[in-house]
DNA sequence: CTGAAGTTGTAGAAAATTGAACAACCTCGG
DNA sequence: CCGAGGTTGTTCAATTTTCTACAACTTCAG
């Protein structure tokens, strides 16, 4: 049940004894929870999605266009809010396509744009799975806080996104 | 910047409207926001590990190598423990023998079985690179919150973890 | 001992991802 | 209008991941 991490177990063993930024035992137990978390949570939910001939990066996109004004959406500004490459988003709506989930559609203004349209058939597979994904979010992460948790934890989260989100740009 | 999500945002254009367990406005928001920064992270370390032409995958099994007896583990074992399947381990493997970062070993006792070993130069390369990983950590992550936020954090997440581990064997 | 059943790790093909190159297009200073 | 410089989305090749089948081995009941 290990996970990804940068151990601090082993004083005497660790990779880089001295003067290292090492984690103290505190830090690290956070540390290896967040990672276990996060990466047994995208399993457990990808593997519910499964049922429904889902990847979990369909199912986003889904959500994404679904709150777009008309339920469409740039291909850049696509791959920008779900945090692909143009080519991977771009292979990923032409499957989606083949799908009958989504459409291109050209761009009115600017004739080297597209935008990825939310079929009908889209919205309604969206409407038929969301509520079992839902669940899924309640039942292993959401109804597991504490009322108190759960404001304290976006509190600690929030700017940390803000952060990374930040980075993201430059470098 | 939106993410992967269950969206309640558009009451009267949700994808089910009536009697669904729908996140509030308090709950998507954390749920967002754990979303968005466990996949910035992500992205975040990826980025840096690659100037040690580390992925994370290949990070991941030097630090659970460097931890095991001996720094070696059965395949199944160390594709239990990284969350991988048996077939997609034994190609890393073999990507990684191929950079000389491990080894294969057989096993005494099992003459189906193999260890992966980490060589010394893994060990040389995990101990050159994991301050730099630490400090990443540090920097985008724990030493972001609070004294009193780390210890809630965790605490609110070690049960999580253990309901997922739990999940993980069954189904 | 024997053979059915389970386990271990690999192989190969199919699918997905990445990064670079590219053609088509827009913008804007001159 | 012109053309340099940037943007948009796709495509290609290389790599990585996934899925299934498989061969080798172990276990264990009879």
């Amino acid at each position: 049940m290990n996970d990804m991490d940068t151990h601090a177990t082993e004083p005497a063993a660790d990779p880089a004894e001295d003067d290292a930024p090492w984690l103290t035992a505190r830090e690290q137990r956070l540390w290896r929870a967040h990672l276990e978390v996060s990466k047994l949570l995208e399993y457990q939910l990808s593997r519910e999605l499964q049922q429904h001939d889902l990847a979990i990066n369909d199912y986003e996109i889904l959500v994404v266009l679904s709150e777009s004004p008309d339920r469409r959406m740039r291909m850049t500004d696509l791959a920008t809010a779900t945090l692909q490459s143009k080519s991977r988003l771009s292979h990923q709506i032409t499957r989606m396509e083949s799908a009958g989930l989504v459409l291109r559609q050209e761009c009115p203004g600017d004739r080297r744009g597209l935008f990825a349209h939310l079929t009908e058939q889209g919205w309604q597979t969206l409407r038929k799975v969301a509520p079992d994904h839902v669940r899924s979010v309640r039942a292993h992460f959401i109804d597991r806080f504490e009322d108190d948790q759960l404001d304290a934890l976006f509190e600690a989260l929030a700017p940390i996104a803000e952060h990374l989100r930040g980075l993201r740009g430059r470098g």
